[in-house]
DNA sequence: TGTACATCAGTGAACGCGCGTTCACTGATGTAC
DNA sequence: TGTACATCAGTGAACGCGCGTTCACTGATGTAC
């Protein structure tokens, strides 16, 4: 069966939809976004699409896929500080979804896009960033003196974040302002005032 | 012309459209939504609907108008303070903000909705919060220990502000939980702090 | 106050556009012998 | 290594569904005299 030319090609004309994908989501928004906006994108015929995709909800479930294999990987994460009332800590989380937010901007807001229309990929947002308010929920449950329950001051902190995010304000320096901003809103900065 | 019967009655059909529009809307979501699903709510024919607005977008205008009016109605609000040092001051705009926002949830939704597909109404919804955020950001301004500038700082807190009341999450609890958060996040307390 | 005609909100079937999806066809790659 | 047939990615024109929008029609309200 020689080298597989054939599937090697194919496969080559699936990633390329895929990344033609993110350029129209990206120029037209992803609910704006015509099959024929992406072959052509692509460079293909219409039809062609269908042969690597079942439907444009498809082609956005592989991109949620390639994201996800890609955020596995980096949460394999350095041992970081765990406590809130240490600043570092609150950026080093902040620095992270900042980060991930951003080199998946496009797939990101897609997905949002794709929620308001599709009751499926709500529902799968909402399983994506479950983990992510938990994981802070708990970090923020050993602080005592929070805003309000750590459940409900972690989905602010995530919506917060997940909203600036996706605005189109970027700088390196809306790292540190958001990290100063949660890290005393949740009480850090006054904690270490208390203990001055 | 008697006390003009016909063109009350054709007015109340517009009104009562725009009420099955925000049904619809609450439902279904406004993009999901088709005008037999509008003309269905209110209980009359499709073609109905076109005596009253072009189109959904000119009912979504009509609902933003409706809005907007009273929203410049209660924009007469009582003399407030202004120096956000004082938890009272982020709370009273806290307030004002999450409870114009909860009352007009479904149009508010909608918008943000058409926005996504729509540049006219992204470029309306901007302009709509613009004002706001440069009240806050003015606010702000006379702070000296803001987590950034202040035009980022109060596109963070309106940010957050409109992603959280637009989550379902409700409680008049969440007000004191986003005053408190946001006093803090802009330094409010640690001022306080400073000065006992 | 009554009659004849005009206007207009509302109806719902029909129209037609846009676009997702299919499908007969092509030419290149793969397989069998 | 070569030939004959099979498979499959890719093409693009055509199909057809969904839904926004139109339009001939109805009956009630308005106007004129």
């Amino acid at each position: 069966m020689s080298v597989g030319v054939r599937k090697q090609q194919a496969a080559q004309t699936g990633a390329e939809l895929k990344a033609a994908g993110v350029r129209a989501f990206a120029r037209l928004g992803y609910l704006n976004t015509k099959i024929t906006d992406i072959t052509a994108e692509a460079g293909r015929a219409a039809g062609s699409f269908y042969t690597h995709y079942a439907n444009k909800e498809a082609l956005l479930e592989a991109l949620l896929a390639d994201m996800l294999v890609e955020g596995d990987e980096s949460a394999a994460s350095p041992g970081h500080s765990d406590d809130f009332r240490d600043r570092a800590a609150v950026r080093f989380h902040v620095a992270q979804f900042w980060q991930f937010y951003r080199r998946h901007r496009v797939v990101m807001v897609a997905l949002q896009q794709a929620a308001t229309v599709n009751e499926a990929f709500a529902e799968r947002v909402r399983e994506m960033s479950e983990p992510d308010v938990q994981h802070v929920a708990d970090h923020l449950a050993k602080l005592d003196d929070l805003p309000g329950d750590p459940l409900t001051v972690a989905r602010m902190v995530t919506t917060l974040m997940s909203a600036f995010a996706a605005s189109a304000y970027e700088d390196e320096s809306a790292i540190d302002t958001l990290t100063d901003f949660i890290h005393a809103g949740i009480g850090g900065r006054q904690e270490r005032n208390a203990l001055r």
